[in-house]
DNA sequence: CGAATTTGACCAGCGC
DNA sequence: GCGCTGGTCAAATTCG
């Protein structure tokens, strides 16, 4: 399957940021990655680990690790929606932010969309649709808030402390997506990666570009202009996110 | 009883 | 070549 977006085509909150990273020279392979970071409420901090952001689909811990640079442990998911899904996801907190989660999907999914009907009735279709859309309907919608912009720093801050071993985090582009995350946390941000090994053997020129053009299109619609915003402006976000929602979900 | 999670060990890539 | 870090597997444990 060549669905390189197939990781989710809605979200429930909003997007601020996200970092593609086609790891080209790291450790493993070089599989096409996306980075969505999520802002847990303040009570996350009180849960045993932070509740998985999951999203629709369903994810099967298989390991955890302690990450150099932070001080808490990454998680590494599988996706157990289906058997033959070499869908992954990473997820590790936010060194300087507790409640900042980092979830790193790895591969796509190899079934248009988990059984949301279980998870909530969404009137979307499981097709795979990557980038578009912004077709994300929320079932019940349990609130979310999302605040983004305070990820900025925290990641800034973050790369000198991953530096220390690696220093080659290369993340140049900064994509916008929605996020399929519809945690009943609150979701920040969330960028995707439609990218597979595929276009890496193309070119890097070729990366760039498509990375270039995402970054162009997406933060435009989806995600505030300038301004970043601070918990204050949450509220803001909350009620301007629910009108995109409510237009949305019309549409 | 079955499924999911937890934890430790092992393996592979990269830097020095 | 050695050591470090990250990623995955598998056995053991826990929860539903």
């Amino acid at each position: 399957m060549v669905m390189d977006g197939s990781l989710s085509p809605k979200l429930d909150s909003e997007v601020s940021e996200i970092k593609p990273e086609t790891q080209t020279s790291k450790k493993r392979k070089v599989v096409q990655k996306t980075v969505v970071t999520v802002r847990t409420g303040t009570h996350v901090g009180k849960l045993k680990n932070e509740g998985p952001p999951s999203d629709f689909w369903s994810w099967r811990k298989y390991g955890q690790k302690p990450i150099k640079g932070s001080p808490y442990p990454r998680g590494y998911y599988k996706c157990s929606t289906s058997k033959g899904c070499s869908a992954k996801k990473q997820v590790e907190r936010c060194s300087t932010d507790a409640s900042i989660l980092i979830i790193t999907y790895t591969s796509s999914h190899n079934h248009p969309g988990p059984d949301i009907s279980t998870t909530a009735s969404l009137t979307k279709q499981p097709k795979e649709t990557q980038n578009s859309p912004t077709t994300e309907d929320h079932p019940t919608s349990p609130k979310e808030e999302q605040l983004q912009e305070q990820e900025l720093e925290d990641e800034r801050q973050e790369q000198p402390l991953m530096t220390t071993s690696d220093g080659d985090t290369s993340e140049d582009h900064f994509h916008y997506l929605q996020s399929p995350i519809s945690s009943s946390q609150d979701l920040i941000l969330v960028n995707q990666e439609p990218f597979l090994e595929t276009l890496d053997k193309t070119s890097d020129t070729d990366l760039g570009f498509l990375l270039d053009r995402e970054a162009v299109s997406r933060p435009h619609l989806v995600t505030f202009p300038t301004a970043p915003r601070s918990e204050e402006n949450d509220f803001f976000d909350e009620l301007e996110e629910l009108d995109t929602f409510q237009l949305l979900t019309s549409f």
